[in-house]
DNA sequence: GCTAGTGCACTGGTCGGACCAGTAGGCTAC
DNA sequence: GTAGCCTACTGGTCCGACCAGTGCACTAGC
């Protein structure tokens, strides 16, 4: 034994190397959303690489929403502020390779949303008070015109509280997650019976968390908001999944 | 008025035609892990484009977890299960760009965790109710050991009562989130005074939470949990933030 | 006979050059 | 002064080439 103890080495593509810097760069605020990255044919003479690397590399950006080009743009690719996209593309695959159920996704809002409503009735401000009423208020005139907008204003309503929560990873989740169950399950909802009823009934419930939220009382608002969630979405769930979102109701 | 209504087109780049086609075959089921992709001067045939094109559409589907290629492999690129890489990707952007911090984390993980406790009181089987005492046993006798062995069968003892929980979701995101938590403190762990007596400490509320889980009793075991992650990371979360995490406890 | 070694045919990674459609901004002609 | 064109760029796509790595069939040696 003895002699130099050597590593295993990694074989790194060229344009791995390039994702990592602009990366790191993006990651360390040197380069903030909106500015712009040199031109490729430039960035090619400044790693010292071929067009179709920088290329390689700006599309893995470009996956990661990292940064966005566009043809005929005298400047370079752009900067993105982050959003969620990406981790909404990846959720999405998640829920479709690995067939991620409508109970499994259900639970997982119920669980973040009673969250954010037991942290939003301590951190609320007025202001986001006043935007919870006017999305209620939203849902109460949209509540005859269709589904379309009185969904809008529902996800208004949870934005708000989810806001309210000072987590941005719970606000973040939550929209997500209920992006994937509103893609899931639009047609079942829009073919529903007694359509105004439930939206009366949802409306009702949304009030009733909203005074709790109001009165600070956030273990009864998370707890309403998960009742709510359950009364919403129970007729879509099967059976056999109902029991697991039951448990979380207490 | 009158006449047709034309709708906005977008001019949609011949890679993410590709990108879409094998996404959709991944996800359909068409394409499972394991399959092997045709070699890329085969796809340009098929697809009609050139290699660089294909290429592209390569980058972008293993930028999202979907594919691996290997040089020099006789077969093309191959079709991988569905790792939470991706998301784990995307969500450590999130951290880092939009600054997370860590009670936002800690918060998370908090509540993902209670509730996953709260799922598996209910579903939990025997032999995973052994996993999680074989975990503890773990801790136990890492304790002397050293930290990074005593984190490892941390670890194991939330995965399995991840698992538990039946919630494929709520177990890959606390995976996710805990490794992201883990590398942001892990040095401060270490550096920690009375490493000791917080290991005993961590062992001794394992052990509470886990009676509650097999005792079935849900509720308790998710209050527990909660209590028993509050006490482990906030010495590490900055005082303005503490208020937060307390909300959840209740 | 079987095994160990050697090519070979293929792979993905990278390069360089080329063309096209699009964009922005300066320039020209009115 | 303004409307329109022109030009110099951009990114998107294509082509052809070379290289280093891989797996497999084939061959030489036991």
């Amino acid at each position: 034994m003895g002699g130099p103890r050597f590593e295993p080495v990694r074989t790194v593509r060229a344009y791995e190397r390039i994702v990592e810097q602009i990366e790191e760069a993006v990651e360390t605020g040197t380069l903030t959303p909106g500015h712009r990255l040199p031109s490729e044919r430039d960035l090619m003479a400044q790693f010292s690489v071929s067009r179709s690397t920088v290329r390689e590399a700006l599309r893995v950006l470009q996956a990661r929403g990292l940064v966005r080009s566009r043809p005929g743009d005298p400047n370079g690719a752009e900067v993105l502020p982050f959003t969620p996209a990406a981790l909404h593309k990846s959720m999405t695959t998640l829920a479709r390779v690995d067939q991620l159920s409508l109970g499994e996704l259900v639970g997982f809002r119920m669980t973040l949303d009673a969250a954010a409503n037991l942290l939003a009735a301590r951190l609320r401000t007025e202001a986001q008070l006043a935007e919870m009423d006017a999305a209620i208020s939203a849902m109460r005139a949209a509540a005859g015109t269709g589904y379309d907008a009185f969904s809008a204003a529902d996800v208004a309503f949870h934005d708000a509280v989810a806001r309210a929560s000072g987590n941005k990873l719970i606000q973040i989740c939550t929209d997500v997650v209920r992006s994937i169950v509103l893609n899931l399950i639009a047609e079942k909802i829009a073919a529903a019976p007694d359509q105004d009823g439930l939206m009366r009934q949802s409306i009702r419930h949304h009030e009733e968390v909203l005074a709790a939220v109001r009165a600070g009382d956030g273990p009864l608002a998370a707890r309403l908001s998960r009742q709510t969630m359950y009364d919403y979405y129970v007729t879509y769930v099967p059976a056999p999944e109902r029991a697991a979102l039951r448990a979380l109701l207490d």
